[in-house]
DNA sequence: GACATTGTCGCAGAGTATGATACAAATACA
DNA sequence: TGTATTTGTATCATACTCTGCGACAATGTC
């Protein structure tokens, strides 16, 4: 369900994050489902299990997930939100997206290849239709 | 002609190896072309002479530019070598944009607003055609 | 109440990014 | 020729981040 590189030049805990949040995106993850305790996903992974805590926490941070000690961590955060998120919440993803698309273009990917990444993101994430 | 972003988490010397890569391949640096001096590049983008001097010798051993020292940095070469790191870093910048939709869908946002900012910011970037 | 399970904290080692400073090679000019 | 200027390079220091080891704290189980 998980995979990380060790050999990638971007550090492990954003890995995790990235596909944490990802399987949260695409409702793989949903509200109230378990996660595996930290020991136990570090060991699966091969990695420390300070690394899992951190992205637990950053997940955890931002809204995503609940940590208990001793009982565990817990999506708390569902997908569907019916006022939508706020002015500066939108302008933040904005940005995200932004910069994500500059990166793009500084790195000379032609328009079809990003439209090409695009539509797949967006299949992904909110359905083939 | 350049701007890098000081905030941003890609180090400053990576943002600007791959926006020289990026006026190589658009060919707004063309074989022969000097390169502003390490000094003067690194005043105009208010960094230290040392990370411009480290990105153009990345460039240098990539075989892209040639540098002597009391003469300059021209561009010797117009093509990437084939064998060059361009499959990482295609794969980070899917990654990257991947982090920002799913930021999207995990906030709430609906699919047509997403759309409609990706074609804003696709014509932004590579023209409203 | 004793033990196991789970998350959290503090510290250390390694690596990297950036910068300040000094050095070396090529050129310009008197 | 010889000195100053321009340019890239090397060295060292500082700060920061990532990752891991070990210990601690809270919750649940029996």
């Amino acid at each position: 369900m998980l995979t990380i590189s060790l050999a990638s030049a971007v550090p492990i805990h954003d890995q995790l994050v990235a596909g944490l949040r990802g399987l949260i995106a695409a409702g793989k993850l949903a509200k109230d489902d378990e996660l595996p305790p930290v020991r136990q996903l570090a060991a699966d992974l091969g990695i420390n299990l300070n690394t899992v805590a951190r992205a637990y926490r950053e997940l955890t941070d931002a809204g995503l997930l609940a940590s208990v000690r001793g009982r565990g961590t817990v999506v708390i955060a569902t997908v569907e939100r019916p006022s939508g998120p706020k002015a500066d919440e939108r302008k933040r993803i904005e940005a995200g997206l932004a910069a994500a698309f500059n990166d793009a273009k500084i790195a000379g990917l032609p328009r079809e290849v990003v439209e090409a990444i695009v539509n797949r993101q967006i299949a992904r994430l909110w359905g083939e239709a």
